[in-house]
DNA sequence: TCTGGGTAGATTGGATCCATTGATGACGAC
DNA sequence: GTCGTCATCAATGGATCCAATCTACCCAGA
């Protein structure tokens, strides 16, 4: 006789995904001191499940550990920043090929639509994640495990700094940012992997050298 | 490279370094289930540090954890390996890039001297090990954290691969390989980037399309 | 003989308790 | 007044026990 077992999963995995939404939010900055116990009585669970969930969101660089001393919000420096955005730029145009050749009509309607709305947003964090879904839709053509997840670690690293970033802009001012992505979308459509591949390169590149413009961004 | 906070006084951390070099080591195929009781009595310890050790394994890709049911040691499709491959042959040089203006004149030396070796070696299982050494030193004057770690996940993924390639070969067969790395020493020690990374581009690529040939690698 | 269900055993996931480490603040010496 | 030391306390690391769940095997029936 089953009981009524809720079959929710495995906690560990249930707090580790909560808690990195809540990063990605932004409700934890970087440098914030996450305790093993708070997180423990707002999940009802453990401290066990909770010390799991530490080690994956360490994994996924949200987070780092010290031993004997706590779990912090992982903060870059402009350097780290630089370099995560250098591996971006070499390796999402490949991820980017190989996704091509799968996307379906549907989703390359949705990335039309999700470029047209980011163009009138005026919410930046409502941009923050538009801009999440479009770019990471646009690889889900891509059957590749570990390509795909080390793409999704470093979005996850700096999707803080992002933030900050998209903040300081005039909503109408990142206008190349919106052409690039119908650039993008029109490249996709008609399967053309070199251009499409090198659209997101500049992109990725661009946006490089603008955060390296606001050094301010990656202090305190 | 890595910053390697010391925390081997943890047990976690000892037990997941300890059982990755076994895997690296090849004791521990691809495939093999790895049980939390046996590893315990083999360090002596609870299931718990063990547990925690899986993680690590399982964010450095090592093993596969599967809920409720196990953990066993990762295992390759040939597609998977190419698609290593592709990443290493883009940001190897991007990593290489940063390693060179910091390079010592003792660690080049090192560099010639483990590619002397190389040639002499009868043994693949050295041959590994030195070559191992050989591409993880020539990154050692990169101070990137983010970048090193994804290199090192890389290579240890596809370990068991390149041993049992290295298996296949005849020891005098792989001539350019040993051409190609006295060909990168020479560039690393006039500090010239671009041909350092070109040379270290070609020399992946070709690993790579090696590999391809020989799918037989990759069944069970 | 093959398929399906059910049960028993093995193995992992989670909770609680204890040991250990690191940080903070007070006290005393220079 | 400042620096160093020590004691206290909070937070983490680890061990043991219990619960949930998956696997493997056996047996009944077609």
């Amino acid at each position: 006789m089953r009981v009524t077992t809720t079959r929710n999963g495995v906690a560990s995995e249930r707090i580790a995904s909560a808690l990195r939404d809540s990063i990605l939010r932004g409700e934890h900055p970087p440098g914030t001191r996450i305790l093993q116990e708070d997180v423990a009585s707002d999940f009802g669970a453990s401290r066990l499940p909770v010390r799991e969930a530490f080690r994956i969101l360490e994994a996924d660089g949200l987070i780092t550990l010290v031993a004997n001393t706590g779990a912090w919000v992982s903060r870059l420096s402009l350097a780290e920043c630089e370099e995560i955005y250098q591996l971006r730029e070499r390796i999402e145009p490949l991820l980017l090929g190989y996704s091509i050749p799968n996307l379906s009509e549907e989703q390359l309607n949705r990335l039309d639509e999700l470029a047209a709305t980011m163009q009138t947003l005026r919410d930046p964090e409502e941009f923050l994640r538009l801009d999440r879904e479009f770019h990471l839709l646009s690889y889900a053509g891509a059957s590749t495990a570990i390509l795909g997840d080390t793409v999704r670690r470093l979005w996850n690293t700096t999707q803080h700094y992002r933030r900050a970033y998209t903040r300081l802009l005039d909503p109408d001012g990142n206008r190349i940012v919106h052409d690039e992505h119908h650039m993008l979308v029109a490249a996709l459509r008609v399967r053309d992997a070199d251009d499409a591949e090198r659209v997101l390169y500049g992109h990725i590149r661009r946006t490089r050298l603008e955060l390296a413009r606001h050094p301010a961004l990656f202090d305190a």
